[in-house]
DNA sequence: CGGCGTTTTGAGCCAGCTCAACTGCTGTGG
DNA sequence: CCACAGCAGTTGAGCTGGCTCAAAACGCCG
C-alpha cells in the first residue's frame, strides 16, 4: 500500500490520514509503523445495501471497520421472527472477537464501506499490542451500555416512545450538528425499523405519521427526515 | 490477610482458594503474587436480597466479583417503569469499567456475597497486567452476547416464550447438573421476573401456572421450581 | 406511461394490560 | 397456641394498544 512522507503525517498510510477509523476508532492507538504494516493486510471493500457481510454461527475470516454506512446485526428465531440486537456507524469496529463464529448475522443496512482486516493479522496485532485490546474494550464497554439501553425500549416503552426514541437515536448518530434542529436520511426501511424496535412495519408507518401530523418531524421521499426540536423529540422517548 | 504454605497452593490466600472467582472468574489470571497483593486490599461482605449496591448515574468507589447470589442490573424511566437489563451470578466481575459512574443500577436480588475491590487497586492491577484486561474483555463479550440475546426476548417473543426463556436462563446457571431434569431456587419475585421480561408480574403468574398445568414444571412454596424436562422448556422458548 | 416494491391507511381482533378480589404463607403479639 | 396483619402470589373480568389482514397510494425506474 502507498506511503508517504509529510511533516505531521509521516510514514502513515494515505488511505489511513482520512479514515474515521485512524481519529476515533480503532487505530487511533496505532503507531505509525503498526500502521502501515496493519495496512498491508487490510482492503477497502464497498458493499450495498442488503448485502450479508457475517452469517450467524458461522466462522468469519476477517474483522472490518464501517468507514461509511450503517450496519445492522441481526438475530433471528426458527420461524423467521427477526429482531435487530445492533446498528454500527462508521468508525464502529465490526467482528466478535476471541470466538470461531459470531453469534449474530451483519449486513449492509445503507450501501456501506468497510475496511476489511484478516482474522490472523488482528488478532497477532492485538496480542502484541495491549492498547489495541484496551480500545476494543472501550467500545465493547460502549456497545453493552448501547444494548442495555435499548433493552429498556423493547421491553418497557410504548410504540410512539419506541419511534421516538429510534428518530433520536438516528438523528444523534447521523447528523453531528449541534444545532436544535436536525434532518438526515434514514439509513432503515420501515420493516428494519420494525425489526430493530420490536414492532410491525404497520405500527411504525403510524407512529410517523403521528410525528409528522403533531409537527415533531417532516418526512420527504419516504426516507428523509427533518427533526424540527431535538428536545421535542426527546420528551417523547418516554 | 491470612497466606498459608501448600504444595498446591503455595502462597494463595486462603480464602482465594475455595473462592469461584478464582478458579472461573477474573482472578483465575492473576499469580500467587497478585493475588497475594490484590487480597490485601479486597474485602469480603454480605448483603441480604434488596439491597442497592451501585446506583444509576452516581459515581461507584469499588468493583465486585459476585461470590454467592445473585445481583439484578436495572435501568429505570422517569415515571417509575423499570426494566432489568442483566442479572449477574457467581463469579461474575460486577461494575463498569473505565468510567466514572454505572449506567446502571445494580442491586441484590437474592442474599448475596461480594468480593469488594477498591476502584484505584483494581485499575493498577490492569493497568500492569494485559492479561486481567484480557479476561475481563471476554466477560464483557459475553455479557453482550447475552444481552442481545435478550433483546430478541424482548423484542420479537410471546409472553408464554419469555417466561419459558426466562426458566430455561436460570435452570443453566443455577443448576449445574447435566441431566434431564434440574431444580432451583427462583432468586427473583414474580415482580422482578416482570421486569426482566418486559410484562406485567400478573402474566408472570398466569405463565407459570399454565406450564405448572402442562406438567413441564412443579412449584413449591411460590420459588422452588422443578423442570422435569429441560428439553421440553427449551421447545417452549420460540 | 405502466409495473413493482415500499409505504400508508383502514377495519377488526386478540394478547397482554388494568383493576380488583381472593388465597396462602410468615411472623408477631396476646 | 391461636388471631391477625402484611406481603407475595394467584385468579378473574373487562379493556385496549398493537397486531393481522386487506386495499389503496406513492415513488422509482425502465
Amino acid at each position: 500500500m502507498d506511503t508517504r512522507k509529510d511533516i505531521h503525517n509521516s510514514e502513515v498510510p494515505v488511505l489511513c490520514q482520512s479514515c474515521e477509523a485512524r481519529h476515533n476508532g480503532m487505530c487511533g492507538v496505532l503507531e505509525p509503523s503498526e500502521l502501515v504494516a496493519l495496512s498491508k493486510a487490510t482492503r477497502v471493500v464497498k458493499q450495498p445495501a442488503g448485502a450479508e457481510l457475517a452469517a450467524e454461527a458461522e466462522p468469519v475470516a476477517s474483522y472490518a471497520n464501517v468507514m461509511r454506512g450503517v450496519v445492522k446485526l441481526t438475530k433471528t428465531l426458527e420461524d423467521g421472527r427477526q429482531q435487530i440486537v445492533g446498528l454500527q456507524f462508521a468508525p464502529d469496529f465490526l467482528g466478535r472477537l476471541f470466538t470461531q463464529s459470531s453469534a449474530v448475522t451483519a449486513q449492509a443496512a445503507s450501501d456501506v464501506e468497510l475496511c476489511r482486516v484478516p482474522r490472523a493479522a488482528l488478532e497477532r496485532l492485538i496480542a502484541e499490542n495491549p492498547a489495541l485490546e484496551h480500545r476494543l474494550m472501550q467500545q465493547t464497554l460502549r456497545e453493552l451500555d448501547e444494548a442495555r439501553d435499548w433493552m429498556v425500549t423493547l421491553g418497557r416503552k410504548t410504540a410512539a416512545e419506541k419511534v421516538a426514541s429510534f428518530l433520536y437515536l438516528i438523528a444523534t448518530h447521523l447528523d453531528p450538528s449541534k444545532e436544535e434542529a436536525r434532518h438526515f436520511d434514514l439509513p432503515l426501511t420501515r420493516a428494519d425499523i420494525a425489526d430493530f424496535l420490536g414492532l410491525t412495519l404497520e405500527t411504525v408507518s403510524r407512529q410517523l405519521s403521528k410525528l409528522r401530523a403533531d409537527q415533531v418531524i417532516a418526512i420527504a421521499n419516504n426516507r428523509h427526515v427533518d427533526v424540527f426540536d431535538m428536545a421535542r423529540l426527546k420528551k417523547r422517548c418516554g
